[in-house]
DNA sequence: GTTGAGCGTT
C-alpha cells in the first residue's frame, strides 16, 4: 500500500534533491544522483524511525494462549475482564467483540493469558456467575494461538 | 435505552 507512494516519493524527491545539487554543484550527474539518493535514503529511514517500538522482549518461556469468553453481561467492559481473569493468571490481552457497524457490544470476547494460567483460568472462571450472568469460557476455537499445551 | 446464542481483529 504505502510502499508504492514511498517508492513514487523516493522517485520524486531522488530526482528533485539530484537537480538542485547538479544544479548549485558542477558534479557529474552519477555524484548528483549519488548524494541525492543517499539524503533520501537517510530522510525516509529518519521517518520511519519516527515512530520507535520500544524493547519489548517477547519471552519465549511464555506461550500464550486465547481463551473465548462468552455470556458476558453487556455492561462488562474489557477493563472489568481483565480484572476477572487476572485473578487466576498472567492476562497479556483482552479484546471484547463489539459489532463493527454499529459497535454495541455483542457480549463475547477473547483473552489471552499464559498458557498455564489459562487452563487455570478457564477451569476457575467457567460458569462463574459474573453480573448476574454464568461465564462461558472456553479455549479457543482458532488453534493459531495455541503453543506449548498441546502434546500429540 | 432495547437483545442473549455464539468463536474475533490487525
Amino acid at each position: 500500500m504505502k510502499s508504492s507512494n514511498q517508492t513514487t516519493i523516493t522517485v520524486i524527491a531522488i530526482t528533485i534533491i539530484g537537480s538542485l545539487i547538479f544544479s548549485f554543484v558542477s558534479v557529474p550527474p552519477a555524484i548528483a544522483f549519488a548524494v541525492g539518493a543517499v539524503i533520501t535514503g537517510l530522510a525516509i529511514r529518519f521517518m520511519q524511525d519516527s515512530k520507535p517500538s520500544p524493547e519489548q522482549p517477547i519471552d519465549p518461556s511464555q506461550s500464550s494462549k486465547t481463551i473465548y469468553v462468552g455470556n458476558l453481561p453487556y455492561r462488562a467492559n474489557e477493563s472489568d475482564v481483565k480484572n476477572l481473569f487476572s485473578e487466576h493468571g498472567e492476562v497479556f490481552a483482552v479484546r471484547l467483540m463489539k459489532d463493527k457497524r454499529t459497535g454495541k457490544r455483542r457480549g463475547f470476547g477473547f483473552v489471552v493469558m499464559n498458557s498455564s494460567d489459562a487452563d487455570t483460568a478457564i477451569q476457575n472462571l467457567n460458569n462463574k456467575e459474573y453480573g448476574q450472568r454464568t461465564l462461558k469460557i472456553r479455549e479457543a476455537n482458532d488453534p493459531k494461538n495455541l503453543e506449548g499445551e498441546e502434546v500429540a
